[in-house]
DNA sequence: ACAAAAGTGTTAATTTTACACCCATGC
DNA sequence: GCATGGGTGTAAAATTAACACTTTTGT
C-alpha cells in the first residue's frame, strides 16, 4: 500500500473528501496461467457453472476486493491475480510467476454491467504442472492445449486476451527468464529447448539452440548442476538458473 | 462496443441482473503524451490547480465516463485516453497514435479513494508538437524534458507510469512503425535518427544508421518522397512512410 | 549391434560495430 | 575556399542459420 507525505492542504483535503456517486464500474482480474507439458503449451481454462455463458470455457478471473474508504482501498491488483492463481491451481503463492498483460474495458464485455478487467500472464513451472487441482470452486479448471483451442467459443472477450496473451509470451521469451519461469529448477538443454519450441510451435535446430545457451553459462546467467537425467537413451546434463 | 450473440438463458439472466452493491473503484484514463522536439524527448505535463498535489506536475488524466446500464456502459477506454489527448493538447482526434501501457490500482496510490487508472502512451509527430496549446482545463499544460524532470515531485505514483511509459517507449522504438509515429509525415534520414538519438539518449552512428535505414527502403516500409530539406548546409534527401 | 537422442564441428550468410573518407552546399 | 553536415566505402567481429557428423547409452 503507497503512502505519501501529504501537504497540510492535501491533508485536510483528502480528510474532507467524500466519494461521489458518479458511476463506477466493476474490476476484475483474469490470469492467462499457461505452462509446458508433454511438448505442448498449455492454458488452464475453466468450464463456467453460471450464466453468463454457462458451459463455455473462460480464462479464470474473479472481483478484486475493493475498499472507498480512505485508509482501507482493498486489495492489490497483483494480489488479486495471485489469490485467483491460488484458488484455481492451489499451487502455494509464489509458486509461479505473474506478469500484467493489460486492462480491458471496453463497454459491452460483460454483458451485466461495466466491467474492466485486469489481464495477467501466469507462467506454471513443468514440474509443478501436473499437481494443479480442479479448483476450489464447482468449476471444472484444466489445462489445455492453446493449439487446439476454439478461441470462437470462449466466454466473454477471452478470446482477444487470450490471444494477446500468447502474442506477450511469445515475445517474452526472447528473455531467458521467462524460460526460466517455464522449466523445472533443474532442467537440461533438450529440455529448456522443448519450452521454446511448444511455445513458438516451431521446431529449433538443437545444434544452434545449444550455441546459445552456451552463451548463457558464459555470461552466468545458467549453471551446471550436478546429476544426469536418467530417463533418456544417453543421459543429458542438468543445468540451473544462477540465482542471480 | 461488444456485442454477443447470448443464448436464451443468458438474456434472460442479464434481463434479472441488477448491479450488486460491493465496491467498485473509480476509473481513470492517465496519458503519456511524448514527442521530440528540439532533438530532445519531451512529455507533456499539466500542473495540478486543485489538491491533492496542486502545485505539483502530473500526466494529463481524467476519469473515464462509466455508465452501469446493460446498454449504455459509457465510454471505451480508448476514447477516454483519445479524449484527454485532445483536451490537453488541442491536437485533432487521430493526429497522434495511442497505445495502452497498463493498469495501475494499488490501493492508495490516490489518497482520496480507490482509483484504478489505465496509463497509456501517445505519440505527437514533430511537426504538430509546436501546435499544443496549454490545454482547455485551466491547468497549464506543457513540453518538459523528459531527462530533466524531477520524478520525486510528481504527483501520485506518476513517477512509476512515466518511467513505465519511458522504458516502453525504448523498447517499442525497435519497431520503425513507433519512429513513424513520431516524426513529421515527410522527413530526411538525420531527422529520423535525431528521433532515435532523443529517445535512446545516445548517439547512433550515421552510417550505420543509414544502412539499416537502407534495408526498409528495400522493403517497401519507406520511400522516397519529392524534394529536399532547404535548411541544411547540403539538402537533405526527403523520405516518407508508406501507407502500408 | 543398433536405434535414438545427446553433443560437436564447419561453413556461409547476415547483421552489428567502428572508422576513414568523399561530396555538395551556404556562407 | 572552407567548414559543416550529408552521403559512401571498407573491414573486423559477432550473430544467425543450415547441415553433416560423432558419442553415449538402454534395450
Amino acid at each position: 500500500v503507497r503512502t505519501y507525505a501529504l501537504s497540510p492542504e492535501d491533508a485536510a483535503f483528502v480528510e474532507s473528501y467524500r466519494p461521489g456517486d458518479w458511476p463506477r464500474p466493476a474490476l476484475t482480474a483474469d490470469v492467462a496461467i499457461f505452462t509446458v507439458l508433454d511438448a505442448d503449451l498449455k492454458v488452464l481454462l475453466i468450464r463456467r457453472g453460471q450464466p453468463p455463458f454457462r458451459g463455455r470455457l473462460a480464462l479464470p478471473g474473479g472481483f478484486v476486493q475493493v475498499g472507498v474508504q480512505k485508509n482501507d482501498q482493498g486489495e492489490d491488483l497483483d494480489d488479486a491475480a495471485q489469490r485467483e492463481l491460488h484458488e484455481e491451481t492451489g499451487l502455494p503463492p509464489g509458486s509461479a510467476e505473474l506478469r500484467q498483460l493489460g486492462a480491458y474495458g471496453e463497454p459491452g464485455r460483460d454483458p451485466r454491467t461495466r466491467v474492466v478487467t485486469v489481464a495477467y500472464i501466469a507462467l506454471v513451472p513443468s514440474n509443478l504442472a501436473p499437481l494443479v487441482r480442479g479448483g476450489d470452486d464447482a468449476a471444472e479448471a484444466g489445462w489445455h492445449s492453446v493449439a487446439q483451442v476454439d478461441f470462437a467459443t470462449l466466454a466473454f472477450d477471452h478470446d482477444r486476451i487470450l490471444h494477446d496473451a500468447t502474442s506477450k509470451l511469445r515475445a517474452d521469451l526472447a528473455q531467458p527468464s521467462t524460460a526460466a519461469a517455464l522449466v523445472a529448477p533443474t532442467f537440461t538443454i533438450p529440455e529448456l529447448r522443448a519450452v521454446y519450441e511448444a511455445v513458438w510451435q516451431s521446431d529449433h535446430d538443437a545444434a544452434n539452440f545449444r550455441r546459445k545457451f552456451r552463451r548463457w553459462v558464459e555470461d552466468g546467467l545458467v549453471e551446471r548442476a550436478p546429476g544426469h537425467r536418467a530417463t533418456a537413451r544417453k543421459p543429458a546434463a542438468v543445468y540451473r538458473f544462477s540465482s542471480k
